[in-house]
DNA sequence: GAGCACTGC
């Protein structure tokens, strides 16, 4: 590895005399990209915002343990900050800098990024680490990751002792892994404070070392201290603090300020290019009209330029693809002619990639997107961006437990985000088809999503993580009490928590070690003892990805009958299981006859065979992965993944065993109600159930819409409640009747 | 006879 010891280079002693950025002159190394990339790179750097205030910046880092730095777009924050770190000396002695991003995505194209900057080989020096994909060595010092890998990482070492800073970056889309971060570090920062003032008081070396365990840890702590022990006693030569960088790009610093205890925000100015937002003089009534007769308008009026349009979902694109090429067709003679691209998260890949392709000279793109083009991906050529102010968003109701999607309002932020997106190459205008009262009268920021989901994740990772009083957490916001009890009472159900409200062991610590929902983890536990793990392992894994089948609305026929050969009349979860089964035997077990498993030809066969039976192959794929890991893990803890074949009774039985607090009994009107909460449910039309009137189901999901819906349903005997859940239900009664829980220990955990 | 914003482990 030469190109290892060449970033060497950024520890020399002339960065401490001078003021410029630490960025050594190019320097011809082997595999080298060729100088004048080099130069290309360097040059970009040293002209980016943030490359003046280098030398200040880490200045800041050292004199603080948390530091907020406020950077706009295009700052160049996120590539240089953990580069300046690295020339510091940040990563001396085994240490490491960790950044967290939101999305997978971004961690890659950023690691990718600062490893060319760097001259190193992604993977050496500078790494990445997602689910499913691992891309750091030994070698690693500057490691990026989803905030959702951090997480995971303090599960196995609570002190994160392999870093010497961690950057939280994109902190303000809040995303419910940042914010339980958040409170994690805060409380990581003061333990190992601790563990250094217990050597500094009595000076005994052992003494603080014994409660950080591992022996090979020692050596690295030690080299740390040396490494740059510039403030602290000469005696501190233990655990170094850890430096915590909150990296956010909404201008609002004070919430992150006062929730780490009055921490120092900097600002680092960003390189947009001005962007004229225009507001509507009165509400509009059908903003779906009105955003298509802006984009008329503004193609007509306005110059070479292209218009991204943000809507709320699927149903609202196509129907403004069609409006606008209807509208399209009588535009006056001579106006250039428009092309349309549409753009969400379900769209198949190949039809996404048509946004990013230039449109033709003389022709104007128009992108209709959901938000997805919010932040997720960035889309070159736009100068336009039409914003009708409105986003579909999840809400999450704790008392009965369901979610719905609606539509509702953006925030000031969101707003200013979506304005943001004509700015990116020029100058840009932004037409808000909204008036500038209404814009006032929006929220700040986005309610974080913590506080509108539902926490039986969150919780049990706390009390993995021996966070035993969830309630007294730190959070920055802090969810309700009902839906923390909500969860806590769930987890108990489920077994994962003691009376006392601790992390039951073996089963919620194991449980907890899943990437799963804690209901599918404990089906998955429960599922050797039925002797089916194999098609629980599967179940959980489609559950997981979502929308297996795919049902475009011009092929609904065709699509139902292609699902008729995979559908079980025993419900969805056997369906699923013959899904999987029939893939595994007609295209995995057909390439392994064919000799050696080649992957492109393996690719091309899930795509053609997802095509031919209505089945979603990003999906498809997904599961496959879930599935891959899940295995793995199963197979960590040692326990045994047994086939119950075609005995699928003894199957439902065990999802009985596992998902008894969601069962639906049909009343004597032919009408749902759940047993847990007595509410009335339908069955969803997309079960293979529907309109089979079962008598007694299981379900996975409970979604509102025109009413309550359960989906993924399997047909059981309602006898087997009682028998396999008992401490649940109780047979007293015709109707069978949850069973009321003490929560005194689950709130006041002793 | 219905509808699925967007992430993440």
């Amino acid at each position: 590895m030469p190109s290892m010891a060449s970033t060497s280079t950024f520890e020399n002693g002339k960065r401490k005399s001078s003021d410029a950025l630490p960025v050594p002159r190019p320097k011809l190394m082997k595999n080298d990209l060729g100088g004048s990339r080099r130069r290309e790179i360097w040059e970009q750097r040293r002209t980016l915002p943030i490359a003046s205030a280098a030398k200040k910046l880490v200045k800041e880092v050292e004199n603080n343990d948390t530091l907020i730095v406020i950077g706009e777009t295009g700052s160049g924050k996120t590539t240089q900050l953990p580069q300046f770190l690295h020339a510091a000396g940040y990563c001396k002695g085994g240490s490491m800098v960790g950044i967290t991003q939101p999305r997978r995505v971004a961690a890659i194209t950023v690691a990718t990024r600062v490893s060319e900057e760097m001259g190193v080989q992604l993977s050496g020096e500078v790494g990445y680490s997602i689910r499913f994909e691992d891309a750091t060595s030994p070698q690693t010092r500057l490691k990026f990751m989803t905030d959702g890998m951090l997480l995971r990482e303090a599960l196995l070492d609570p002190l994160l002792r392999k870093y010497s800073v961690i950057i939280l970056d994109e902190a303000h889309e809040r995303t419910v892994h940042t914010d339980v971060l958040f409170g994690l570090l805060k409380g990581v920062q003061k333990r190992r404070r601790e563990v250094r003032a217990d050597v500094e008081v009595d000076g005994k070396t052992e003494q603080g070392a014994s409660m950080v365990k591992p022996l090979e840890n020692r050596t690295q702590i030690k080299l740390d201290s040396e490494a740059h022990g510039s403030n602290g006693s000469s005696k501190s030569r233990r655990l170094k603090v850890l430096k915590v960088v909150v990296m956010s790009a909404t201008l609002d610093a004070q919430g992150f300020c006062e929730y780490f205890d009055g921490a120092k925000a900097v600002y680092i100015q960003g390189r947009q290019h001005p962007v004229q937002i225009m507001n509507t003089y009165t509400p509009e009534a059908d903003y779906l009209d009105a955003a298509l007769i802006t984009t008329l308008q503004v193609h007509l009026e306005e110059a070479p330029g292209d218009i991204l349009v943000f809507l709320t979902g699927q149903e609202e694109i196509e129907n403004m693809e069609r409006l606008l090429t209807e509208r399209a067709a009588f535009l006056p003679e001579g106006t250039p002619k428009i092309l349309i691209a549409p753009i969400y998260a379900a769209l198949p890949s190949e039809q996404q990639m048509r946004v990013f392709e230039p449109a033709p000279t003389g022709v104007r793109k128009v992108i209709l997107a959901t938000n997805i083009a919010e932040t997720s991906l960035t889309i070159p050529g736009i100068r336009y961006v039409i914003d009708p102010g409105l986003v579909k968003a999840k809400v999450y109701n704790p008392r009965i437990g369901v979610e719905s999607l609606a539509v509702v309002p953006i925030s000031k932020a969101q707003a200013a985000q979506r304005s943001g997106r004509a700015g990116r190459e020029g100058p840009g205008k932004c037409f808000r088809l909204y008036t500038v009262e209404t814009f006032n009268k929006l929220e700040e920021a986005t309610v974080p999503e913590i506080k509108r989901c539902n926490l039986a994740n969150v919780v049990l990772q706390l009390k993995a993580l021996g966070i035993d009083d969830v309630l007294g957490f730190d959070f920055m916001d802090k969810p309700s009490r009902a839906a923390i009890v909500k969860s806590l009472e769930h987890l108990y159900i489920l077994g994962a928590l003691t009376d006392e409200g601790k992390l039951s062991d073996p089963l919620g610590v194991q449980m907890a070690r899943f990437p799963l929902e804690p209901v599918y983890a404990k089906a998955m536990l429960v599922s050797s003892s039925f002797r089916c793990s194999e098609e629980m392992l599967t179940t959980v894994a489609m559950l997981s990805a979502e929308s297996i089948f795919f049902t475009p609305r011009e092929k609904f026929k065709e699509a139902n009958a292609a699902r008729q050969r995979f559908t079980s009349p025993e419900g969805d979860h056997i369906t699923l299981i013959n899904v999987l089964r029939a893939y595994t035997q007609e295209v995995e077990g057909s390439q392994r006859i064919e000799g050696e498993v080649n992957h492109k030809k393996l690719e091309k066969k899930l795509r053609s065979w997802c095509s031919s039976n209505f089945i979603n192959g990003r999906s498809l794929r997904r599961a496959l992965d879930i599935r891959r890991q899940v295995r793995g893990y199963v197979e960590g803890m040692g326990l045994e993944l047994i086939s119950c074949g075609d005995d699928l009774n003894q199957f439902r039985r065990c999802l009985t065993a596992s998902f008894f607090l969601n069962a639906a009994h049909k009343q004597a009107d032919g009408k749902y109600r759940a047993l847990s909460t007595g509410q009335t449910v339908a069955i969803h039309p997309s079960s293979v159930l529907f309109g089979k009137k079962p008598d007694c189901v299981l379900f996975n999901e409970l979604v509102r819409t025109n009413q309550q819906y359960i989906r993924s349903l399997t047909r059981i005997d309602s006898l087997w409640l009682a028998e396999l859940a008992p401490q649940y239900y109780s047979t007293r009664d015709l109707v069978y009747a949850a069973r009321p829980l003490s929560q005194e220990g689950l709130l006041k955990p002793h």
